[in-house]
DNA sequence: CTATCACTACTTTTT
DNA sequence: GTAGTGATAG
């Protein structure tokens, strides 16, 4: 068997194993200190650079490499650089080429998962493995999950799809797959035999539909490497430098491809013609490895992180560097002191204390609102009085610990008209049409997937009903045949001369554009199936205004995917759908369109804001509920909170409410736990819990049952003003729907009644069509823009 | 085969 | 409060 690497050049020349470096340029050293330096320069087996949050290590990672480059100490091709998002990888191929040039091109940099695509679309068929397996994301793994559970009848012991879908996944990243389970089960207990023969049944529907799910793009790459240590000898020859970014965060099966990667090559595997240096037995030495990260922001842990693979590093390199970055250049002294003392109350951690010299800064504001509404509202004050300051939009950010949370502030954000982006929320390809759309570009590139096929079969409707699509999976298991072969058969079924219409043009649409998935651009792969179908102009004919948002989204689609052409003018339509499996929320975001994101923590992760709104700090929600039965799961929620703080550079706001609806009912927040361990002296209420009550009230309240001891709310110098009545009114009056004013116009003079402040007098009117906003002095509740199309307003 | 209505489980975080 | 499911009628 032969291996042939398109895109890799022979084994290159070394010019110096790990030896000294010395001829670093002092222009990639400018400016660092000397921890920094170091972590730069210093030049061994393996190093690890304990960096706290805004420490400065993406500088110190691409100066790192930059320097390798600058040395010729590595070819780029010789380098592998891992990093959490597509984002960081651009942004870090980026710097590098800002301070080396060219030498930056060919370089790997990019996330575990696409560079395990990589790897594996490129070894694939060596193994009998198609090169256009497609990449089944949650949703699709719980579909097939979901099939199962109901062929099984499993339901009934208790397995649902996401207690399933949660443990396969735990079991893959552990690198366990269904047979090694089934070697460790208990096969009495019928609830664990059934979760066995689901994960059997899982990984085989995976099979024949040539799919990997996440977990597998990482486990088989290692199965892969393992099997096949010839195969894994070519990426051990070729990556002399392997560099891990937010280490912390990595997954058994992560930390075994890195180990695979970084392992000698044997002699036997070393080719003849080899250019690299030879160690005295005739292997090849190991690469470099540079892992950063820092184990107070492990914030992971449920999806398999662990956070001992970082804390053990030295235990596994023996002869490993470790480097301690503590110097903070992002963050003012009082947002540091916060972070620290909060961080501080895990036991378990290596002490590291971050300072800086940049000075105290501003107080961290708090407020407490009546409701999600009322803290949502805070929100939009705050920031639109920022941007009238001069702060732009794409310099704050709006953190929640959970996606639901998004959808009050989204409410306020609209009705205040401030222009906002939720990254990873927004759900652009989750909805449905687009789910539609891209799997008739699955099934056109893999005509094994039937999951994708039998997504499309009806859609748009084509009379292919749940009777007929029996037929056609009867005929297509007594076959042994993928779904879509079936569907080539369709004239020998008996069905109805209709149906079997339907089904011919169907699949000779379908044969039609799998002849050009290899060569065509997805744009028209994809404009050719949506005009034969009739896909979008039968969501324009009908009068629904949904269809029509719907007909849009699949125009939008379509500018994506000639984007995507314009971006890799060689891009096929295989690579387009790898792209989008593989996009993660942070990659969403973009720094230059003038608006305010809102995301979750967790996406939060390695971004920095210059104002930072971290909201929902309650009791069941920071920690969230779920945490508190696991283990540690209260100590990964404050590390959550940690990184939180840490993302703020010069202000930061906490708030939370009294009352959060969930299921339909409210139920009183409690203050979380976290914000008692800041420092009272750091924070200034705006409207603090302490005064504030569910109805309103000045009445002090119980704070985690604490009131009285020395109660961590009350502080001397800052009274919080007690709530004032306008403002309690508005507070909950506000209402969920989003209204329509039609085309209601309004200039410059004309009064108005708003619902929630109040009488006021237009002084302004700005934009075009829908998007014209209104402001207004309003007599009691002050200065306000609106969207004046759906601003729950009247003209008077 | 499709449309409508009632019912229930659901919200942690993500590649 | 709602998305997704399942039963029933058209």
């Amino acid at each position: 068997m032969s291996f042939v690497l398109d895109g890799f050049e022979p084994d290159h020349p070394t010019t110096s194993s790990f030896g000294g470096s010395s001829e670093v340029d002092e222009r990639l050293l400018a400016g660092l200190n000397p921890q920094q330096r170091e972590a730069v320069l210093y030049r061994g087996r393996a190093l690890l650079i304990v960096a706290g949050a805004g420490s400065g290590k993406t500088s110190v990672l691409t100066r790192r490499i930059a320097g390798l480059l600058d040395t010729r100490e590595a070819w780029p091709s010789q380098i592998l650089a891992i990093t959490f998002t597509n984002k960081a990888a651009a942004e870090m191929r980026e710097r590098i080429h800002g301070l080396v040039g060219d030498a930056a091109q060919g370089m790997w940099i990019s996330t575990f998962h696409s560079a395990c695509v990589r790897i594996l679309r490129r070894q694939a068929e060596a193994f009998g493995l198609s090169p256009s397996f497609t990449i089944y994301d949650s949703a699709d793994s719980r579909a097939l999950i979901k099939r199962i559970l109901k062929e099984l009848e499993a339901d009934t012991l208790g397995l649902t799809v996401s207690s399933v879908a949660g443990r396969i996944s735990k079991l893959k990243n552990e690198l366990t797959d269904a047979e090694s389970f089934a070697r460790g089960a208990n096969v009495d207990d019928p609830k664990e035999s059934a979760f066995l023969e689901v994960f059997r049944r899982y990984s085989e529907g995976l099979a024949r539909a040539k799919a990997f799910d996440f977990d597998d793009l990482i486990a088989q790459t290692v199965y892969l490497f393992r099997a096949f240590p010839e195969v894994a000898a070519l990426y051990q020859r070729r990556f002399r430098y392997v560099l891990v970014d937010e280490y912390q965060d990595t997954n058994h099966a992560q930390y075994a491809l890195i180990r695979e990667l970084v392992r000698a090559v044997k002699p036997q595997n070393v080719p003849a013609d080899t250019r690299t240096r030879l160690e005295a037995d005739g292997s090849i030495a190991p690469a470099s490895l540079t892992v950063v990260g820092d184990s107070d922001q492990s914030i992971y842990a449920f999806r398999g992180a662990d956070i001992r693979n970082i804390v053990e590093f030295e235990r596994d390199f023996p002869e490993a560097k470790t480097i301690l970055l503590e110097q903070n250049y992002r963050s003012t002294q009082n947002i540091l002191d916060a972070a620290n003392a909060v961080i501080g109350n895990n036991f378990d951690r290596t002490a590291k204390n971050l300072f800086t010299t940049i000075g105290a800064g501003d107080k961290i504001t708090g407020y407490t609102g009546y409701s999600a509404h009322d803290e949502a509202q805070f929100v939009a004050d705050e920031i639109d009085k920022l941007r009238t300051a001069g702060t732009s939009l794409n310099d704050m950010a709006v953190f929640v610990r959970t996606n639901s949370q998004t959808r009050p502030l989204e409410e306020i954000f609209i009705r205040s008209a401030l222009p906002y982006r939720i990254p990873g929320g927004t759900k652009f390809f989750e909805r449905a049409e687009i789910k539609d759309a891209m799997a008739y570009l699955i099934q056109v590139v893999n005509p094994a997937d039937d999951l994708a096929l039998r997504r499309v079969l009806n859609v748009p409707r084509r009379g292919i009903g749940p009777a007929t699509e029996a037929t056609l999976q009867a005929h297509a298991d007594r076959e042994g045949m993928p779904l879509r072969d079936a569907l080539r058969d369709v004239e020998q079924l008996g069905l109805g001369p209709k149906v079997t219409g339907a089904i011919r043009t169907l699949v000779d649409l379908l044969d039609e554009a799998s002849g050009q998935a290899l060569t065509a651009a997805p744009a028209d792969i994809f404009a050719l199936l949506m005009e034969r179908t009739g896909y979008v102009t039968g969501l324009r004919a009908t009068r629904d205004a949904q269809d029509e948002a719907r007909a849009e989204n699949l125009e939008e689609l379509l500018a994506q995917t000639k984007e995507f052409r314009k971006q890799n003018p060689e891009g096929t339509l295989i690579e387009f759908l790898t792209n989008v499996a593989l996009l993660a929320a942070a990659d969403e975001i973009d720094d230059t369109d003038g608006s305010v994101s809102i995301m979750t923590l967790h996406t939060a992760k390695g971004l920095e804001y210059d104002t930072v709104f971290l909201t929902g700090i309650e009791e069941g929600l920071l920690p969230h509920q779920m945490s508190a039965g696991e283990p540690g799961g209260v100590q990964e929620e404050r590390r959550l909170f940690y990184v939180g703080v840490t993302r703020a550079k010069r202000r930061l706001f906490f708030s939370l409410a009294m009352q959060r609806s969930q299921f339909g009912d409210t139920t009183v927040a409690l203050p979380s736990r976290y914000l008692q361990e800041v420092p009272a002296e750091l924070i200034e209420w705006r409207q603090s819990p302490g005064f504030a009550n569910s109805r309103g009230g000045s009445q002090p309240r119980a704070l985690n049952a604490r009131r009285d001891s020395g109660d961590r709310f009350s502080y001397g110098t800052s009274l919080p003003p007690a709530p004032n009545r306008e403002k309690r009114e508005w507070a909950n009056a506000v209402t969920a729907k989003v209204r329509d004013n039609g085309d209601l116009t309004l200039a410059t003079g004309d009064r108005i009644r708003h619902a929630d402040f109040g009488e006021g007098r237009v002084t302004g009117v700005t934009g075009q069509g829908p998007k014209s906003i209104a402001e207004v002095l309003f007599d009691t509740a002050g200065r306000k823009k609106l969207l004046i199309k759906i601003a729950p307003i009247e003209k008077l």
